[in-house]
DNA sequence: TATCGGCACCTTTAGACAGCATGTC
DNA sequence: CTAAAGGTGCCGATA
């Protein structure tokens, strides 16, 4: 089909042909020419990379032109919500306004109510619905990509509730991986259905065994007998290979290995350019390695890496400066971010369960990375036998079915939250309209007997009562109270509120960092550190080093609870070195923990932290307590000492700098108000940059002495930080 | 007696969403 | 519930 026959607005087709398209691919113009252009829901299930985005994106554009009001687009990871969010603002030529919201940036809800497309993760939006901000009822399209998600564990009954909202409010496009229900997702959804294997850039697919590759279609070809010959021989051709394995630990290995073989093939251009890179990552242990592996073009990628490595290294193999990445399933269902070969290491993962086979719907999305639309005419997908039969390999994962989609909707922790959120922020007020509600759902859909999700439901009414998070009249009527509509609108799961709720009596006797780190670790919400074999005595002396301070009694070593405790113990204690201002790169060393993960913990203790304040607030809080808390919730932020929080406050300044400055002798905002421009210089991270941001903020002329200043910046400064950290 | 190599046993194991108020090193 | 790689520590052999 070509551009110009599309039935939507002229003003969308010479947008889409100054992209350089004239055609649509077959699914795409199946996709609009089957009814969602006129305001039907739609289900469409098609590989990645087949042009889902630029469906969504008529559809959007069109809707709104033709209709007004506001399209929502859903994703499931942040960094997905960035990159469509960059994608869409294309369309703000024609006066369509783009937002995106996640957790990481604003929330004002009726901030966005300027936007007509507003990109938001499930979690996000499914927060923005229980606050009904006045333009909730504006959205009259709601896109959902990646919907087979609704099958995740932890995660899919959001998505799942989102949409049991939004059915009958919205237009419904739901975007789909293939998945082996697609019809029963599609009359859930009152939905036509599009189904369809076609793809822009030719896949083929094989099993790798000890040297042999046997292609689906018979063919064979003859390698070295180890498989790292395969990505090899892709950069040989010019082209780039993504290698996946199961663990971190395999993802570094690999491409430290990979690397030694792969340098040989590169030119002296090529790894100048390597070497470039290679200066402007930061050092720390996990860096280390990672530096090793791109000295020959080749990186891995997992969750342990930094944010800013994550997309240094996501761009480098963009443009083509590193040739493979080996990673663990970060990247599977994340960007987009393709290769010519993708090499499918393990098919096994270590899960809560024990290793379990990667379901076939997650391998072929793999698989599906395979062939860059631009570049290659053909993507190879290879999945490596190492101990396994290669033949049944090739029937599960490149012949077989994926699988089926399940409701997660009865798992235990999701649905607590989101009981809880019909009742304090949708109005249900009495367990018949919960009922009635609950049959909307495609759990309802899919089951057809409710009977056992009434019966979990029913448990968990009777413990938000017994909990004082609703209340019930005798008319059988719910009332939502207080404790239930914040730790609704905070987004933590009910347990978390009980078990900061239970603690208050014991840690306003006693507030003091341990106690409190320990109780958040010991969250549902929050992800805890494992204490390994060899540090599990560590931890317990320093629990009863400390045991005055816990608001818990420590469990016994028969108790199921130990090895989690110790954990938490861990955890506590990073959070302690981390307030304490002990350098990150010690505390990676001295936990074995990477940049990734510590960032990641230190994220969500903040956000639990504020919840912990929040809810304290609603049991007649005493004033000093509440003042330690908040200001340990800032120290927690900023990872300071109390000493430090004033500084912090300004711009440009986080824990380092404020901690020269103050040993420089600048303490307080009046101390640098007064400062001179020469005596900031002079301590160590601060530059001409920086002072002038410090004093634009603090409102001081900056005097004419400072242009002198800047040309002398830059020899060594004093060594007050480091004199501190000793 | 110090050092090395082999071998059996032990240990460990992916990822990432949410609040709020504005700017890290 | 369904594994496999890497690390550790012991043992004995060797110089």
């Amino acid at each position: 089909m070509k551009v110009d026959e599309l039935p939507v607005d002229e003003r969308i087709k010479k947008i889409i042909r100054d992209r350089g398209i004239e055609g649509l691919y077959p699914p795409q113009a199946e996709a609009l020419k089957s009814g969602v252009l006129e305001g039907k829901n739609l289900v469409l299930a098609i590989p990645t990379a087949s042009g889902k985005t630029l469906v969504s994106e008529i559809i959007m554009v069109n809707k709104l032109l033709k209709e007004g009001g506001k399209a929502v687009y859903l994703v499931p990871l942040k960094a997905l919500a960035e990159e469509k969010y960059r994608e869409f603002r294309e369309w703000e030529s024609l006066g369509v306004r783009v937002a995106v919201t996640t957790g990481d940036y604003d929330s004002t809800d009726e901030w966005l109510g300027k936007y007509d497309i507003i990109v938001a993760t499930a979690e996000k939006f499914d927060s923005l619905l229980r606050h009904s901000p006045r333009w909730i009822k504006e959205v009259k399209l709601v896109v959902a990509d990646e919907v087979h998600l609704i099958g995740s564990y932890d995660r899919g009954a959001t998505l799942e509730m989102i949409l049991s909202h939004m059915l009958g409010r919205a237009q419904i496009l739901a975007l789909s991986a293939t998945i082996g229900n697609a019809e029963e997702l599609a009359e859930w959804l009152d939905a036509e259905l599009i189904v369809s294997d076609w793809r822009p850039v030719e896949l083929r697919k094989g099993v790798f065994h000890l040297g042999t590759l046997f292609w689906e279609d018979g063919k064979i070809d003859r390698y070295p007998e180890n498989w790292e010959s395969l990505a090899v021989d892709a950069v040989k051709r010019g082209k780039q290979a993504l290698v996946f394995v199961s663990t971190r630990q395999s993802a570094e290995k690999e491409a430290v290995s990979l690397s030694s073989k792969i340098s040989r093939l590169l030119t002296k251009p090529e790894l100048r350019e390597l070497e470039q890179l290679i200066s402007q990552i930061e050092d720390n242990p996990t860096t280390e390695k990672l530096k090793m592996a791109l000295k020959g073009g080749v990186a891995f990628h997992h969750a342990g890496l930094g944010r800013a490595e994550r997309t240094l290294i996501e761009d480098a193999f963009r443009e083509g400066i590193i040739k493979v990445i080996t990673a663990t399933p970060t990247l599977s269902a994340g960007l987009n971010l393709p290769a010519f070969r993708v090499i499918i290491r393990d098919t096994k993962r270590y899960t809560d369960f024990g290793w379990t086979d990667i379901p076939v719907l997650e391998i072929q999305q793999m698989m599906g990375r395979a062939g860059r639309p631009k570049y290659d005419k053909v993507g190879e997908a290879i999945i490596v036998a190492r101990t396994e039969d290669p033949k049944g390999l090739l029937g599960k994962y490149i012949q077989g079915k994926p699988e089926k989609l399940f409701s997660m909707l009865a798992n235990e922790q999701a649905f607590r939250g989101q009981v809880l959120a019909l009742i304090t922020n949708f109005g249900v007020s009495n367990f018949r309209e919960l009922i009635g509600f609950l049959e909307r759902t495609f759990y309802a859909h899919q089951r057809k007997d409710t009977a056992s999700l009434e019966y979990k439901a029913k448990d968990i009414v009777y413990f938000l009562i017994e909990n004082e998070f609703i209340d019930i009249d005798l008319e059988n009527n719910f009332i939502p109270l207080p404790l239930g509509k914040r730790t609704s609108q905070l987004y933590i799961d009910p347990l978390t509120a009980k078990k900061f709720k239970d603690a208050f009596p014991a840690l306003e006797k006693n507030p003091n960092p341990f106690g409190i780190f320990q109780l958040i670790a010991s969250t549902p919400d929050m992800a805890t550190l494992n204490a390994s074999r060899r540090e599990m005595e560590d931890y317990l002396d320093l629990a009863y080093e400390l045991e005055g301070n816990l608001y818990i009694s420590i469990p016994d070593y028969e108790d199921p609870r130990f090895q989690g405790f110790l954990g938490q113990v861990k955890t506590a204690k990073v959070l302690l070195d981390w307030i304490n201002e002990v350098p990150e790169v010690r505390i990676y060393e001295t936990y074995n923990i990477d940049p990734g993960d510590l960032y990641r913990i230190l994220e969500l203790a903040d956000w639990l932290m504020y919840s912990l304040v929040e809810l304290y607030r609603l049991f007649e809080p005493k004033e000093d307590v509440l003042n330690y808390l908040s200001s340990l919730h800032l120290r927690l932020r900023h990872g300071v000492r109390e000493e430090l929080l004033e500084l912090v406050t300004l711009p440009n300044i986080g824990r380092k700098r404020a901690r020269a400055l103050y040993n420089a002798g600048f303490r307080t905002r009046e101390d640098i108000m007064r400062a001179k421009v020469k005596d900031l210089l002079e301590v160590e991270g601060i530059g001409i940059k920086i002072v002038e941001g410090l004093f634009k903020h603090l409102g001081v002329e900056m005097p004419g002495e400072a242009k002198e200043a800047e040309k002398k910046d830059g020899r060594k400064k004093g060594g007050t930080l480091d004199e501190f950290l000793k």
